[in-house]
DNA sequence: TTGTACGCGTTATCAA
DNA sequence: TTGATAACGCGTACAA
């Protein structure tokens, strides 16, 4: 378990009686190197057990083919998805990716920036905390380092691309859905309003409501942070108003806390309030009633993101014009939904 | 987003007349510097917008800061659970984490390990792919890079600690459990018995028959890789036995696909099958009925993880004692497993 | 096709 | 307390 033994390419060179720039050249499979002479050296390399220095060479061609990624949480079964679609396009590109959790905290989105920038990853995947409420600190990265482009959480920042959904949509669908079922009453679940995403959601609850003339009361509206704890909690606040028959959550984990307290409470759903999610969280799917929700392409969104990243930091500083790319999502109808 | 730009030290220096030297002690706030030419050259560094880079410190001090976390599959809850325990102790020991998925792939796996060597991280923790049978390729890492310390899947390898749960006893507590509720023909769903893990639960399970005079069957033990399409699968090969009146399955996703099989079949748990799961996955408690199951200290196995391999990395080469420690797991009992 | 010579940005060592 | 110099391992412009 020494660490002084490292084989390096002039040990290469040495043992061959020939120059360290040509092994260097063998092992990067430079054209400028004989056939012969490549094979001897790779036969060597092997031979002398010889593990490349990525540290070095990164440090002298001032690329890392790695590609940095913020993500509030990995255990948000959402995140996961996106990830697996973000490493996928990225091991196709042969980039490697280094993954980090915000854990939604302001101040540990900005030391991850710093950790990233100081490791000089080529480009950076960025879900704001929802904390984040200036950009400033992407600034360093952006002038010393490399594009950034964000993903799941629209934000709109100097020249950075951004590849979203379409929060305003689904949250219109699933709204107005609950009113073709026959609600009048619906009470919505909003995120933190400081979080452009749940704006745009909350705004497709107000039109959908305005389109079929429903006035829009604002102690309907109740914020949390959608935890399924916030999700009881506002359950149990919801059943203090005067009328409800319908309950729009803008994600499935409060909805699922919402729908166990109404269980608990002998409130029978659909039939009482009936309930719409968004995530499509696998246990949305499996908790009785099912629960009808919004499904988003998180895979392939992690994809694209991935891949659009790349293809940026592939043109370099020339010719990055903003892309603003957003995802459709579909409105899945299960049993939470539908009044008998 | 030109990357010419980079304040070095030296440029600090230039600016200051003073040499770069003092300058990298400053910044490293060394006690050989006044703080006056400290105080001079930090406020330099923030005017001129320097930023570090670790590529080269790295590359000089042969230190990265860093652990490489290989993990199957981050999508499953149990793993991004381990990752937020791994990613917490390293964060307070002010070590960054890069985290790799194998995706239960070899030959990823393979891969992975030569990307992290060749990026010189200071240790791995490593939970091996399924179809990981040797483990010679961890040989070069050792040999040149650091400790690995493995997780969750047990392996024994030269002088590698390992942190893992008691699946033995687990499996044990989960048979016997399904026994004292008055099962006698219990079906078991193992993983591939190739994986040591399996090994030991499959082991607790025959130990638990054992104990209570019940004969093995092979024919009631079924392996596959724990799936829950495999789960819907092995269940309808399940009822074609003679007599079946418990299930105990080696995780919970395929015992929750074998509970929406046997609900579609009209089949009742627990009064007809009784079923245990194993993970206590989240969609556990929300099942109906609710799943019995084994649970599993996810979160601080990867705290303890992070912190014996940090531990070991800080020793160096002296000391490193192999260790090895298994955690204990919970039997969480819930309706799926009390016939009435 | 190969060798020479130097630099990437930082830090360790030695001397002042 | 500070400065001068070399070195970490690799890649590349240039020359041969």
């Amino acid at each position: 378990m020494k660490k002084n033994d490292q084989i390096t390419i002039h040990d290469i060179a040495r043992a061959l009686e020939i120059d360290s720039s040509t092994v260097s050249r063998a092992l990067n499979n430079s054209s400028r190197v004989s056939e012969k002479t490549k094979k001897r050296i790779l036969e060597k390399a092997h031979a002398l057990g010889y593990q490349r220095n990525s540290l070095a060479s990164n440090l002298r061609t001032n690329k890392t083919n790695t590609i940095g990624v913020i993500v509030p949480r990995i255990s948000r079964n959402f995140f996961s998805n996106i990830i697996s679609g973000i490493e996928d396009a990225a091991y196709q590109e042969g980039y490697n990716v280094v993954i980090c959790q915000s854990l939604e905290s302001f101040d540990r989105e900005k030391k991850i920036m710093e950790t990233l920038l100081a490791n000089r990853v080529d480009g950076i995947l960025l879900s704001t905390s929802m904390e984040t409420l200036s950009l400033d600190h992407l600034k360093p990265y952006l002038t010393h380092g490399g594009p950034i482009v964000f993903y799941d959480r629209p934000c709109d920042f100097e020249n950075c691309s951004s590849i979203t959904i379409n929060d305003y949509k689904g949250s219109f669908k699933a709204t107005e859905h609950l009113i073709l079922n026959g609600c009048k009453d619906i009470v919505y679940f909003s995120g933190p309003e400081t979080v452009a995403l749940y704006q745009n959601r909350k705004k497709g609850y107000v039109d959908a409501l305005a389109k079929h003339n429903i006035t829009y009361r604002s102690d309907y509206c109740m914020s949390s942070n959608l935890s399924e704890n916030e999700g009881i909690r506002l359950a149990e606040q919801m059943l203090k108003l005067p009328q409800v028959d319908g309950l729009f959550s803008s994600n499935d984990t409060a909805a699922i806390g919402a729908m166990k307290y109404l269980k608990n409470q002998g409130v029978s759903v659909p039939n009482d309030i009936a309930v719409v999610g968004f995530n499509n969280h696998p246990i949305s799917s499996v908790i009785e009633p099912s629960l009808t929700t919004i499904n988003q392409p998180d895979f392939i969104m992690g994809q694209l993101a991935s891949s659009m990243l790349i293809r940026q930091i592939k043109q370099g500083d020339i010719g990055v014009s903003k892309e603003t790319e957003i995802l459709d999502v579909e409105l899945i109808i299960r049993n939470s939904s539908q009044k008998l």
